[in-house]
DNA sequence: ATCACAAATGAGAATAATTCTCATTAAAGC
DNA sequence: GCTTTAATGAGAATTATTCTCATTTGTGAT
């Protein structure tokens, strides 16, 4: 039984740099890494499974469990904690801005940012390659800051 | 039994804060957030229930999980995950700046940030009441960019 | 100080999330 | 096509977290 069968429009460069880096191009981790580079943001193992799944149905739960631990070692994806959810998982370039409510939890995106040009200098100073930013604010939300101290969500 | 014997040198204004949200003032709570003043950064659930049953003995794995929820909510602390661990507790103010290698998980924290400057404009432009932020860049660290591509920690 | 009441607690059960084990499969290079 | 070895899937095992419930204990009123 042939599983080459689905046709993946991946995009080439993840794939070699897999292969370069000594890993077997699977089914599996093609599923994996395509349902992240299309759907892309914030999704859970538990999901990320479900649709590795719609591409290559026999992919097994341990398995998109260990391809995310690699991709996340190569730096194509990363874990990343917003809320009181578990992780979920980003592509590992690009930034994320967040403001987050201690009080209710709620989450709000921002652009502009500061931070693209402390990457160069922190690139110097510790010799780090900078690949992608994280920049998360907390406090009180409007409507936290109206509403009686003690409540939630 | 009394069990106010514990003469904990606590922040005054932190009780203040419990108490005029309706909480009540108990032991297991007193403990929790001596131990997070005290030692502070960076201490896993685990670790601050250990801490807490050195201060307060009849301390409760529940009771941690639930003080850390309600210190949560009131902004007191905040969860961090870093690296692969579960989630690490920290006091909810002042700031928090990582340069977190994808490839092998090294962690350096640096000082400077320009972020502080952003958290003004931020709170006008939404309403926050900004308390902190956690600037974290990602990327590969020197030792992993000379070393061999498939390797880990 | 005592009382009444609701909130908070501790113990352990229940659940959820993640990791491990191991026999089987299949990718890659020849 | 054949060999080697990494990768896989299934489910067991482990770990972390949440829930349940009977009991205790702060707190404010008396």
């Amino acid at each position: 039984m042939r599983n080459h069968a689905i046709i993946l429009p991946m995009s080439t460069d993840l794939i070699q740099r897999l292969r370069a880096a000594g890993y077997k191009i699977t089914p599996p981790r093609l599923a994996v890494i395509e349902v992240i580079q299309r759907e892309g943001e914030h999704l859970n193992p538990q999901e990320i499974l479900e649709q590795a799944q719609a591409l290559h149905a026999q992919t097994g739960r341990a398995t998109v469990y260990r391809t995310l631990e690699l991709l996340t070692q190569l730096g194509i994806v990363r874990p990343i904690y917003v809320g009181d959810n578990g992780p979920t998982y980003i592509r590992a370039d690009g930034a994320h801005h967040h403001l987050v409510c201690s009080r209710c939890g709620r989450i709000v995106e921002f652009d502009a940012c500061a931070a693209d040009s402390m990457g160069c200098e922190l690139e110097s100073r510790f010799g780090f390659h900078i690949t992608s930013h994280l920049l998360e604010f907390y406090g009180i939300c409007p409507q936290c800051q109206t509403s009686d101290a003690s409540q939630s969500q």
